[in-house]
DNA sequence: TAGTGGTCTAGACCACGGT
DNA sequence: CCGTGGTCTAGACCACTAG
């Protein structure tokens, strides 16, 4: 039900309602919701409300309206702004894909009288087999993030550990994309048969306010659509 | 005045009015609007269709609204976040660089009853010799753009001409990244020695609303750094 | 024909910003 | 204080879709 003496205004919570609904999976994909009518009758408010927040739900991508037919919960596109930056768990579990990784290397070392944390994995995805997708090598500031090094990065999230543990929240990415060739150790990882060129994110995830979290190295499997969505400002 | 009788809404008329007196100078950036009472009054309409009208305009980028104080034209940004998605020539001039384009190929085809124009570019830039840096391929769309195939654009910016000819604004990008082996037109284009892989990006540049503006491709020369920046949602 | 979303009216009260 | 935008109500008529 709706609080309607809070400061929340209505149309926000109602909005917050049916988005759970569809990303909880109470209603499925191409699903119509109930009627404008009916959610006006059934939460007690104007239909001007309703659409309000459905208005708001359609511009978000998660729901399309059909005249004459009703509103339905809309295909999700796949949204992110880059594979593995931010969150290779979170995006993998949205997708309902169960995440695998690995550590191959890991290590406490000192570059200029400061610790750091260095980490190698293979990352991917266990459907019947594991299939590997990137290799990524992590860098993150030990003073920033104390004992960072005790937690096992093969079966937590590192970014939710960071948001989790630490309340540090990435927010933006500086990298420079390039190729290169295949190494002995990508070969085996990714079980490549030519010798292809691959693709390499090399960068830098800051925080909002500007401070360096993580210097990281990402080579992709070529099996990898790297795909991009970033506004023009 | 509005036409109340006729079959466009009264908020979309309200809608293009503000936006040609926006786009033609009548309101300068930064300035305040007339308050939403006042075009109530003005066009005798009640205040919620003004506020849908409106709406619109800030959903475009063109308006910015201010609680407590009003509606004001909003700021042209400019920015790229990417080489050449957005504005080739803005973003070399900003650099201080002489950019340099040259058209290889253009053509109006027809595909599924749709024209468009496609236009494939060498770019560059100009200092004792020219030194290209990309080969890219556009596909526009000309019900959106009557006659853009008429301008000649190894001396006219693309996205400037949307903008002042068309009145578009693109926002962002969509796009994949991908490594490519040379061709002999790039080998040639780009004077390579080795064999190297390019790295390649596809995709579409979008407007504001989720209108598809342009169709690219863009494959990047060994000597360009393909930096990036970007924010994680 | 019944139900849906699309548009529009004529009010009301509120929170915010500047005087 | 007054004027601004932000939210909300309680209606109305229309155009579209489907049975």
């Amino acid at each position: 039900m709706l609080n309607k003496n809070g400061i929340i205004p209505l149309y926000i919570q109602l909005q917050n309602i049916i988005r759970d609904d569809i990303l909880s999976g109470k209603y499925k994909q191409e699903e119509l919701i109930p009627s404008e009518n009916v959610l006006s009758e059934q939460y007690q408010i104007t239909r001007s409300t309703v659409r309000k927040a459905i208005s708001n739900l359609v511009d978000n991508g998660l729901l399309r309206r059909e005249h004459g037919k009703g509103s339905f919960v809309a295909l999700q596109k796949i949204k992110y702004s880059m594979w593995n930056f931010g969150g290779f768990t979170d995006f993998l579990k949205k997708q309902g894909k169960i995440p695998y990784s690995e550590v191959i290397e890991d290590e406490v070392l000192k570059i200029g009288g400061r610790s750091y944390y260095r980490m190698m994995r293979a990352r991917g995805l266990k459907e019947e087999h594991v299939k590997l997708l990137t290799l990524d090598t992590s860098v993150l500031p030990l003073d920033l993030f104390p004992d960072l090094n005790s937690f096992d990065f093969s079966k937590n999230s590192l970014y939710r550990t960071l948001r989790e543990e630490y309340g540090i929240f990435p927010d933006r990415v500086e990298v420079v994309v390039s190729t290169e060739r295949c190494t002995e150790l990508t070969r085996k990882l990714f079980k490549m048969k030519d010798d292809d060129s691959l693709l390499k994110v090399e960068g830098t995830v800051l925080s909002k306010k500007g401070l360096e979290i993580e210097r990281m190295s990402v080579v992709y499997s070529p099996d990898v659509d790297f795909k991009l969505i970033t506004t023009l400002e």
